[in-house]
DNA sequence: ACAAAATATTAGATTAGCCTAAAATATTAT
DNA sequence: ATAATATTTTAGGCTAATCTAATATTTTGT
């Protein structure tokens, strides 16, 4: 009796699937911090899922949880729509990236299967988000990713801009207005292991860049070579 | 301090503005039948929402709730996203006429007025929702319409079609199928006083229909000459 | 290995929105 | 005018999702 789901157990799911990125474990206290609501309320609400029929977590007292099939299953769905409206927004009513993730966060809950495939229709079965992110299939398998935090990569290293993260404006206007954004090629030219920055040469740009480690951790790149 | 409304809340709020057409008061018992919840549900809500500051309804013991100004601007501001939406997933996503209306339903309460005035953009400011409602202004005011039902017609009288309830998919394709969509003129042919029937002869139509008081009283029509 | 610190869980409350059953008030019909 | 019927309101309860404060468990540092 597969109910359907309220917007809050979605997006405890979502949360989920992000700290975990689908597999391990995670504690409820990251899911509280993630979540911005207390660790009580998590485990509380974390008790309840196991419970379910069929169960959408796994969850071991003092040992966090992990999504169960039916559990991310259910995370795919909302992040799927997430994305496929992301783009649709822009693409469609012109609004900007860094605007795009709040409108989302609202819509991704309460489209319909019916919305969701005449906007696949509209942008042409996209593959990948406007930030990069891939875009789960319609059977709700997330294509596999060969790619790392720019952070982890050393100088010399060449590599190309995949994913950004979404979900602050303020992040977005800055990687736009420095170039960095999804494709855009790039060397590093420096590492510094004291405090984490990166000096950083995009294919065809200007001057450098140095990145710190709160940038760089925010990126996603695969390496080339 | 005006608060961010509950979709609930909105709910209520459009139903009363649709069973008193914005002005008069309205009973708690229609109230309840519209929403199918219990009458007292709808006594426990009203209170509360009488008691808000701003009041959004104006509530005497026995004698039915009237919506005050923050009541009614809030509903018309539903209102104008319903319709503004309805039109937008017509002819955007190519939604059918007797789709749109629950799809609309979700989304009204989750759009922001940025999605709203990107819409009206992308629509080019339309006057009139697909099923011929007037969509209120910017400014949350209802165009005055000069209508009555077609219920109300008699023999000779002829008039064109303003606007059809859009609630109910079934009646919305049974009005396709015979061409009473909003802008068609008819000739009322005969009316028959023990079962309300009408016979209605459509400009330019084939034959003539013979159209039942349910049917009949759903369709708003302005009187020619 | 054990005390201190950090993390997680339980217990007990609150709020919104709903319900049913009982009581109060209006309306209608004779 | 009053009894019978309708409608409306009150009273008491339920669930989902949250909170704070108290307790329990795990991890860490010496």
């Amino acid at each position: 009796m597969t109910m359907r789901l309220s917007d809050t157990v979605e997006d405890y799911l979502k949360s989920i699937y992000h700290l975990s990125n689908g597999e391990g474990r995670v504690s409820t206290g990251q899911i509280a911090e993630e979540m911005a609501v207390s660790p009580a309320s998590v485990t509380d609400m974390v008790q309840r899922l196991a419970a379910e029929s069929p169960p959408l977590l796994d969850y071991l007292k003092h040992q966090g949880v992990a999504l169960t099939g039916a559990g991310k299953k259910a995370a795919l769905e909302i992040i799927r729509h997430h994305r496929l409206l992301e783009l649709f927004l822009h693409e469609v009513l012109g609004f900007s990236w860094d605007q795009v993730h709040e409108e989302a966060e609202r819509l991704e809950h309460v489209i319909s299967e019916e919305f969701e495939e005449r906007v696949v229709v509209v942008l042409g079965n996209p593959q990948r988000g406007l930030h990069g992110e891939p875009i789960p299939n319609r059977a709700l398998e997330m294509p596999e990713q060969d790619c790392c935090t720019l952070r982890e990569l050393r100088t010399n290293q060449r590599g190309r801009i995949q994913e950004v993260d979404d979900d602050d404006p303020g992040f977005l206007r800055y990687l736009a207005s420095q170039g960095l954004v999804p494709g855009v090629e790039f060397e590093v030219i420096d590492y510094s292991p004291y405090d984490d920055n990166l000096r950083v040469q995009i294919v065809d740009g200007k001057e450098e860049l140095v990145l710190g480690a709160s940038v760089t951790s925010q990126i996603q790149v695969k390496v080339l070579e």
